[in-house]
DNA sequence: GTGTTTGCAAAGTGTTTGCAATTTA
DNA sequence: TAAATTGCAAACACTTTGCAAACAC
């Protein structure tokens, strides 16, 4: 999604967001909308936005990347290697992971089915359902 | 599982798990394993422990939790809170996450099922799926 | 006795925060 | 110009580590 954005789509992006269209966060979302579906830690985003010549603070990373979240625009990926990943794909979707290399890979929604969810307990609703499958080398064949 | 242990049968419980029974090991454990399943951070079993008048230091309760985890005595759970959840029940089941109160729920193994496994990427193989259920504060009725 | 385990304090990692300077509308 | 945003550095929370003393076998 939002493949091929130009200038004024990623303002209009933003701004449909609620943001700001400030030039740190239209140089990260072009980052992370221009190409696709992508997986990045705060510091994967900031690695690239400095070697791309994009004047960034960690912080400003940070912080970009939960507004980007709590707007929609992102996801996060709950898994539990210390650091936060966050998901340009906000549809139906769920997770490969590889923990070693710490790769995530999306598995598309239809791929993965629960036959019945679980009655949550009293006084809660379900709010989403995250399927992780984690993966591991396979033996020599 | 395990419930009712005697202080004989954790020893053959951490001995089949090929660890030394320390002093420490062994309190922790009859904590972890005396009540049925449990789920717990590094500082809930070092708060609990101090408690019950148990000396112990929090880098031991970080060690124990990784061997009992190594050794197949415990499960880590990934939420993506900062902290890491440590399962007592090893048997095939998932969870509810309430992350206000950061409260983890056991989901019996045949309450969610999976339709189909994806197909891992080539040279990988499924270690184990992970369903996470979060839960948010129902409606008003 | 020998190798393992423990505890402490220090270091490490990922993330958040306080606040002055800057930018946006 | 008023309000929002940024960057820096310091603070933070959680976890790991190095090493000497204590312990298990």
């Amino acid at each position: 999604m939002l493949r091929m954005a130009t200038f004024c789509e990623e303002i209009q992006h933003l701004k449909a967001a609620g943001l700001r269209p400030t030039r740190q966060r239209l140089s990260l979302a072009r980052l992370l909308f221009a190409e696709g579906d992508r997986h990045v830690t705060a510091e994967d985003l900031y690695q690239e936005a400095r070697g791309a010549g994009i004047q960034v603070s960690l912080a400003t990373i940070y912080n970009t990347l939960h507004q980007f979240t709590a707007a929609g625009l992102l996801r996060e990926v709950p898994v539990d290697t210390g650091q936060s990943y966050f998901d340009t794909n906000t549809t139906h979707h769920h997770h490969f992971f590889e923990p070693e290399q710490g790769v995530v890979i999306d598995i598309p929604g239809e791929a993965v089915e629960l036959n019945e969810l679980p009655t949550p307990p009293a006084g809660y609703d379900i709010d989403r359902v995250e399927v992780i499958v984690r993966l591991r080398r396979a033996a020599r064949p």
